[in-house]
DNA sequence: TTTTTTCTGTTGCATAAGCAACAAAAACAT
DNA sequence: ATGTTTTTGTTGCTTATGCAACAGAAAAAA
């Protein structure tokens, strides 16, 4: 049975303790990746990104996140000493819980857990399509390459040649990681070479 | 109950006939990731490539697996027209199974599948950590950036300033996805300027 | 409304990093 | 042992891309 996250929820609230609940305002501190051991967590509405501060002070902006996605802990373990946290974009709803309590402690005792824990699989694994379509453009060598990988992407997604940003340009940039002003550049020349058409957030590909 | 994977294995092997193990020698094809759906494969020995030709020709190694890996077209949902498929980089055991028939028919049936079932998330879940970890690399914007990146990973998890790469210099440019040349020279400017030692594949951090 | 903040768009300049090409060393195969 | 392939190491040249700085548009807040 494929979960469905909000008829979950529903149930849940009504039945289940163990879980916990939480809501955020835009800029509140969700959760630190420091020794929350296993910690899982599940946007249930709103926006929320991972964000780095590195041992020189810079900022990062690690990860967006959106409904229903995961984050938390388990899935970032590697081994630097910067400092990570996540930090509420608009107003947020977030289901906490450990990963370690679900898979071996609750199992006989709450039906909730039982039917996150059978679909924790599928939610994972849509996280990491997530991270290997990042990384599929990260590795392209070009902007101009990075830029219509992600175009592709999207156009295949919507069946169409013409589809809107899901973010802003500066965000595009941040996720990409280049820089936008040499982004903005590429743009420019894939419009003038014909590549693309562009008004405000629709992009239009022309190629092929 | 934490997998052993030797220890499953051989109890599979026994007993269970729905999961296929196949072997395969160094450059033949284990699997390619069109219409093969939701298959999941685990690479018991030797090392294997995920390989993707691009519309243009051009050849790229999109990820190299070792023992006890994780991969398969589940994984790689990627809206793209591009050729993928693993190859034999040495003498492979493979074990294969669908995700689908994992999950939804054969639970009740197979003592091995339960097994295989339940520590599916905690595999899973080492392939988003190396996915997370390739991401924190791919993300830092100058080669001297990434190859840090990289040793002091490599240096925290050794437990010591030293330690060795573990895998050629060759591929490392590629896993960071750097020009090879360039690389070897930020590796000289880092050994001249005092933050590095190397001799071979050992390296020694030098700072802090 | 007005003010403030964020986002978009553009450009000049400097340089980090890609590309090409080669030779020596090491690893592998015969 | 000898040839073959892969890896390492280096360097000159070129350019793609980062950086800084700015102004106007749009969005958010007051």
């Amino acid at each position: 049975m494929k979960l469905d996250m909000d008829q979950f929820l529903y149930e849940f609230e009504k039945n289940c303790s163990k879980l916990q609940k939480k809501s955020f305002k835009k800029d509140e501190i969700i959760t630190t990746y420091i020794a929350k051991r296993h910690q899982i967590c599940i946007l249930l509405s709103g926006s929320a990104d991972l964000v780095r501060y590195d041992s020189t002070g810079n900022k990062t902006i690690v990860e967006h996140f959106s409904k229903n996605e995961l984050f938390g802990e388990v899935f970032y373990i590697v081994a630097t000493n910067n400092e990570l946290f996540v930090k509420a974009r608009q107003s947020c709803e977030v289901l906490f819980f450990s990963y370690d309590n679900l898979k071996h402690k609750c199992k006989q005792n709450c039906e909730f857990h039982q039917i996150l824990n059978e679909n924790l699989a599928d939610l994972i694994l849509d996280k990491v399509t997530l991270l290997n379509t990042r990384i599929e453009l990260l590795t392209k060598r070009s902007i101009r390459d990075k830029i219509l990988g992600f175009f592709t992407i999207l156009s295949t997604r919507n069946f169409s040649k013409t589809f809107s940003l899901p973010f802003s340009l500066t965000d595009l940039a941040d996720y990409l990681s280049i820089d936008r002003s040499a982004m903005m550049r590429e743009l420019k020349y894939l419009k003038d070479e014909g590549f693309i058409k562009k008004n405000g957030n629709k992009i239009t590909l022309l190629y092929k």
